[in-house]
DNA sequence: AATGAATGAGGATTCATTCAT
DNA sequence: AATGAATGAATCCTCATTCAT
């Protein structure tokens, strides 16, 4: 009805589920701006009219993905009171939202890891907002007395994301014959004796 | 003496050595051959007699490096019977050898991460191994009796894995203005807790 | 009128005339895709929009030039009922369209014999096309009781085809101070006499 | 009995012919100075000791098998005084010659139609002493009044020397799954009506 | 004479990006 | 806004050749 072209603004999703599409299958070095066109039934040149580079579809796929995800999560961990609760709701979502979306998973367990200034400078600020929740909500905990507060907030936030991104990635390696969510109950577990009290 | 030809032989370590050096420097895409060479002080196509493309350099750079290691880990813990002490002395160690050498570190926690499939499945086998005797580790601490033994041993190493990878990976990012080593004893106190009967 | 970027379309042409020329000048080795695309006016890259690689330059001005004259030949030779003129034709045509275009002549006879495999079979098809222009045009002569119907055709086909390439490689080779086509009365008549009952 | 290695003026026919195997095997352009010197049995530097460059191998390899040829073909021309023997003798052992030896031929009739000029003019002398024999037997037999003394011997000698080239040229690409020199008698009946008187 | 490790020039090709339409 | 033909920079690798031994 709305005519055979989509109308304009909905092309950015659509490239940017494209992208996830075609780095998962091919990876970054391998994804031609060309593949993504027209794997998101656009010319080439369109791509540069939402993006100002192939490295920043790459960032912008992260900052889509992930900063409505920390919009959420902030969210749902004000219903939360007691930290190891909030704690464990982290790690319970981390692992499943890429169990549930194997693309994304592959994109961002590696092909997210380019060494590209770029890149790396791009996904900082988000990424680094997911760090603070981390260690905020850590810092409740030690607040609330759950945790040992003499154990450094930003080192346990290292070893916490540490730990759920080598999980993630050992899981995207494998055939994925193993759920990756239930690694979450005894990660939990394991973190909450490492840094409780 | 000194022919303006090198003898041969001894060239291998020194691509190797120029190697760390320029990717540590430029980042692996942006280390041409020809830098790696004149670093070495070798020709271009001498590169080639010793390593079958760029990717094999990095790969082979870290199986030289990785492999000794291994050896020389396998003999030092061979030296201590608890397997506590083990896992320090791995911990310690690794963090140590990256703070050593930050050449090495940058390479390792961010070059070596490349979303190639040839360098992926290079370094897989070594790394494997270095997985292995975390893991050897970590069970033997279980029969010890140290270690929960309700703990999948294997996600037990990607949680001590993941946690000192990410310690490091922080570390070559910030400005270093901090010691790599100085995290290991709170870092090995939160996985013991966290592993522990 | 003239953008600074040419319209797009008939770039194929103005390549094929720019490598014929770059070809004849410098041999197939020697001439290097920036030269022809300089001489065509085009960027380097632009050549791939049209061509797969070096080798197919080469196939494609072939039977770019090839094709089409079969089949105007195909056309003229209708005219013609007898099988002798219709010989004599080809023999005629052969050779003056090698001596009007001493590029052609130069790409043809010398450039066109690289003994690789990809241009000696891309060229094939329309060779032997041209090739069974001949004997079809030797079979009808052998009907029509001219020549010898106890003589192979195929046969007669390489005496014919050897000869005339010869002779036009010798005229390239020479200074060209003289007439190819002058040749061709001589040689037809030695053709016709070696081949009649 | 006379050791492990080769005595030294024993290389040079050695390395001829085991180009002439590897350039029939690989082609010119792929086959490797090292390929030959392994398939000599010799170092890649001793190739240097006997040979400027690798074109002069092939110029060689033709200057080696052609020169003695001719010697020998002299030899037995000047046992036949009539001028229809000797050149149906020519023809019959120039097929003969590539008959026996599939390697020289697929040498002789593809590689050596390199279009480099270091090669056309290296073998250009040879070529021109087998043409000189050709253009003199025809001579002596317009003088014998077998052949039409109207005709140009140069163009007779084209004419004799394309075809038997062209016939061995389709041979090489064939399966060969017929008799070259079964061609012979056709071949030179053809001939001979053509220039006879 | 023989070796073979070392040299280093050279070029086809890719693909992110632009811009006339 | 959308197109896609055109651009051209950028580099890995090969391999003929050299020369210290």
């Amino acid at each position: 009805m709305a005519g055979t072209r989509q109308r304009n603004k909905d092309k950015l999703p659509v490239i940017i589920d494209a992208a996830k599409a075609v780095f998962a299958r091919n990876g970054f070095y391998n994804s031609q701006i060309s593949k993504i066109a027209k794997q998101a039934g656009v010319a080439d040149g369109t791509i540069y009219l939402y993006f100002r580079n192939k490295e920043e579809i790459l960032v912008r796929l992260f900052e889509h993905q992930v900063g409505s995800y920390i919009l959420s999560l902030k969210e749902q961990l004000k219903q939360l009171d007691d930290a190891r609760q909030r704690l464990s709701y982290i790690v319970d979502q981390h692992l499943q939202i890429l169990e549930e979306d194997p693309d994304l998973a592959r994109v961002f367990q590696l092909e997210l890891r380019q060494p590209i200034a770029e890149i790396r400078k791009g996904i900082a600020p988000i990424l680094h907002q997911y760090f603070q929740i981390i260690e905020d909500t850590v810092c409740l905990g030690q607040q609330q007395g759950y945790f040992d507060s003499e154990l450094s907030a930003k080192l346990i936030r290292k070893i916490i994301f540490g730990s759920i991104d080598e999980v993630a990635t050992s899981w995207v390696f494998s055939q994925k014959n193993y759920s990756l969510t239930s690694q979450a109950a005894q990660l939990i577990r394991v973190i909450f004796r490492g840094i409780s009290k």
